[in-house]
DNA sequence: AAATATTAGAGCAAATTTGCCTTATTTAAA
DNA sequence: TTTAAATAAGGCAAATTTGCTCTAATATTT
């Protein structure tokens, strides 16, 4: 049995958390809290080591306080730490 | 250990995925077998009994020719099917 | 109505995620 | 540089997803 997994993706996925989490305000560790997740869980998702469930994915967005369109949405360039 | 599921979430988001399917014209079987995925387990995201992965769900846009962002679009009210 | 296509649902083994704990490593601040 | 904060990384048991196979139920067509 072969599990799908599109190490690609969820590598543009986590970049893009990291990216959110940062505008937002968010260490890994307060949005864990926040979320009821733990560290290490937050760390895989952005690290792209795991593939995980739409239903994390839906408390981060939740706690992040942004729509699940903008959090999902990949192409736009990494986000530019200090402006 | 209490696994997160957001069963109110995913119960919508398998209804915008079933949107979605029908407005692209597929039927689950033919979804299935062009994501390499089988049937029964499109069936169980549109009902929303499982938990899927991302990687499952960027399989499933990508054959459905769909952007993330629009997948992700939950809000929408039903599809109507005949119009 | 009968036939066909489509979807629902159950059960099992294998693979993966997740929380928890611990220890490095990197980054930022003093 | 030293100290502290933030992130990376590894291991383990429990929970869940997934493919597979099969059968039932529901729509759709003829």
């Amino acid at each position: 049995m072969k599990y799908l997994c599109d190490k690609e993706g969820l590598l543009y996925f986590g970049k893009r958390l990291r990216q959110v989490r940062l505008e937002q305000g968010f260490s890994q560790e307060e949005l864990a809290y926040a979320c009821g997740l733990t560290l290490s869980q937050i760390g895989r998702i952005e690290r792209g080591v795991i593939n995980t469930s739409l239903s994390t994915v839906f408390v981060i967005a939740r706690t992040l306080q942004v729509e699940l369109p903008y959090l999902f949405d990949l192409t736009l360039p990494p986000f530019e730490h200090r402006l």
